[in-house]
DNA sequence: TTTTTTTCTTGATATAGGTCAGGTTTTTTT
DNA sequence: AAAAAAACCTGACCTATATCAAGAAAAAAA
């Protein structure tokens, strides 16, 4: 089965490419084979690339001033990541990007991806599509932010991704729901 | 002056439309006044429209099973709001957006501006950028969320928005940063 | 201006969740 | 299979922030 195949049937979900556009976007791709604990995305440079996961499993994490890490992206097959905010406005990354196994991913540059939305309407339509719906999912999650228990977000989490919840570390999924790896564990216990 | 012109002035910063893609772009336009406290989105309905504040002020917030409200945006001048999720994905509102001042505001219907942006490419485009920013941020203020205090975020958000925060009642503040009212007032005057 | 409503402040108290420290289990590497 | 590293758990303690309650100040309405 092609590593494209993942992309292409996303893309599908939304909007429909003739197979000479198909052609175009395949082109600007880029196939990267990372391995775990592996960084895709450091500090200190700009996120050149929107990153698609066609298989394995990355984290985008932020390392405060304080030495801790905080999670913002988990993501697994099917998923994009990148320092969003880096990779849109062109400055140096905060965040790091990391795989949490051996990954497969595909790699698109941020001028490839703009010359092509530029030139293909229907492009343009998929991106413009695909990101509003991270923008809503965004929202919801900072509504459970500031107005959930860690409980109830962790709850929450295990309710809606329960396959991610048991593939990655506890302690990734701690500071993806800003709970402490200690009080996690404990949440766990006591449930 | 015109009330278009700042969401053309907007438009301007990211695409170049022609003037009778501005024409058409003005025709979907709905212009709606509304009265400080009166509700602009309300749970249950879908949120039909894309709204743009010409002038005044309003917010976007969601109410818990304990009465508790949350303010997910807080939106003066020049911006866009809308319960995003629901005006995505097409199901009923969980949120109230509600004026805090007068407000004159614009409002697109979501066929309207899918029908646009599957016609015209460069309104797509606007679309497209505009929401790539919104999420750039929003992973921001997740990440601000889930790592920093209180004071902080409070700081943080009067450094950046000195203006809003001298506009809006504190209350509102307080259930956007997800401090208690209490606490933001004691935040305020140990500084 | 007076009254009413809304917003903000301050004190007393409670608690969720953090931090520190140590040990155990699991996974990875050699 | 042993050794090393990574991840997880548990107890003791602490602190930031929430909650409850009541009054003061400010804003809006009459």
């Amino acid at each position: 089965m092609s590593k494209y195949k993942g992309i292409l049937d996303n893309i599908a979900k939304y909007v429909k490419l003739s197979d000479d556009e198909i052609k175009q976007f395949i082109s600007i791709l880029k196939t990267t084979r990372v391995k775990k604990r592996q960084f895709i995305v450091q500090p200190g440079f700009v996120s050149e690339y929107q990153n698609y996961i066609v298989e394995g499993a990355v984290r985008v994490f932020y390392l405060d001033d304080f030495g801790k890490e905080h999670t913002v992206i988990i993501g697994i097959e099917d998923w994009f990541f990148s320092d969003f905010y880096s990779y849109v406005h062109r400055t140096p990354a905060e965040y790091f990007a990391e795989a949490l196994e051996d990954s497969l991913i595909l790699q698109m540059k941020y001028e490839d991806v703009e010359e092509l939305c530029n030139r293909i309407h229907p492009i343009c339509q998929y991106f413009r599509l695909l990101t509003e719906k991270a923008l809503a999912y965004s929202h919801r999650r900072t509504i459970s932010n500031i107005s959930k228990t860690s409980e109830e977000r962790y709850k929450e989490y295990v309710n809606k991704y329960p396959q991610i919840a048991n593939r990655v570390p506890q302690y990734v999924l701690a500071s993806y729901l800003g709970i402490s790896p200690e009080s996690l564990s404990r949440i766990r216990s006591r449930s």
